[in-house]
DNA sequence: GTCTATAAACGGATAGAC
DNA sequence: GTCTATCCGTTTATAGAC
């Protein structure tokens, strides 16, 4: 049988990373206070240093699990033909930066109030990120299916491209996931050259 | 000949609104206190309020003036082709954005500090600086020289690639303005099938 | 216009009881 | 694990002297 206090934990803690990601990426993380998100999760603010050491912690981690599940959760294959792996790719950025806006918001917007080797350690991640994407366009032009005037500055181009879909996409607005999709995968075949 | 007082008053209110740019840019609006915007001028605290009734009014006159600024600056002829209105575009926001990156960066970044009303008179001027640019690729549509899926769609898609260029650019770096626009003037050309 | 001093509220973080 | 209580530094903003 479960121990009520164990129990209560494993829910908790997660609940205290959903309120923190919520809160910091409506307001900024140094707008908001432990005090906001204890109550955001129904605690006193003492109860909170029970699932994090301090609030840049929190916010480290954040980044951190957000950037490691995306890389994890990106399947690439490298043996098919490029424009292919681009648009799964597409699809993917799409997809994942609308399920979870806050943590691609927060992933982008708060890089600048973490410490110098938590920052660095993110940025290395999103590096990572980005290259999978540029792999893409090498692989492309090497294919010939492809045209691109810089292979780097095109991928950071996409991204930004893309990642501003969050800016103003709104659920149950003029156009669906998949219809945003097929509208900027017109232009991103366009913008390569395809 | 000119009064000490009111002469110092000239510039100690450009200073102010600099050193508030930089480090609101630099740290997030909420991370930043008035102490340390007094420190960066030379000040004491109390004097800043000389300049601005707190320090919301401050954050909202940045970003007001940016964007005041950006719409006064586009001059547009929509008699010109409309290939050639959206590379002159694409000029004008590249050069304003690397001029002014702070500036830039905060209109989009903190516009959720805003009050409601501050908030909704900002984003009505983006709006405004959006609509330019959709103008030009509708005219590009019925002149046969562009195809896009969506116009308004293409126009938030282009003003996002852009403006990350912010992100990542660094004077003195890999490529120079000219050459970072001629890249991005290819993919864009492409991106809206010219 | 700028200073010093201060009010009043709020910040992160910890201690100890349960 | 959570609560209450508290420490202590910092915050925005104002008052009054110069």
């Amino acid at each position: 049988m479960a121990r009520t206090q164990g129990s209560r934990a494993e829910i908790t803690g997660p609940l205290v990373r959903d309120a923190a990601r919520r809160l910091f990426a409506r307001h900024g993380y140094a707008a908001v206070s432990m005090r906001q998100i204890a109550a955001e999760v129904g605690l006193q603010v003492g109860a909170l240093y029970a699932y994090t050491p301090d609030k840049q912690a929190l916010l480290a981690d954040l980044l951190r699990s957000h950037m490691e599940e995306l890389l994890a959760a990106w399947q690439d294959d490298p043996a098919r033909p490029a424009l292919d792996r681009l648009q799964a790719f597409l699809r993917f950025h799409i997809q994942t930066s609308l399920e979870r806006p806050e943590a691609v918001f927060l992933s982008y917007m708060e890089l600048r109030n973490l410490e110098a080797d938590n920052r660095a350690e993110i940025a290395a991640l999103r590096r990572r990120y980005e290259d999978a994407l540029e792999a893409i366009l090498i692989a492309g032009m090497t294919q010939g299916s492809m045209r691109v005037p810089d292979s780097r500055l095109a991928a950071m181009a996409l991204i930004a491209m893309l990642t501003g879909i969050t800016n103003w996409y709104r659920e149950g607005g003029r156009l669906d996931q998949d219809r945003v999709a097929a509208v900027y995968w017109e232009m991103v075949r366009g913008a390569v050259g395809a």
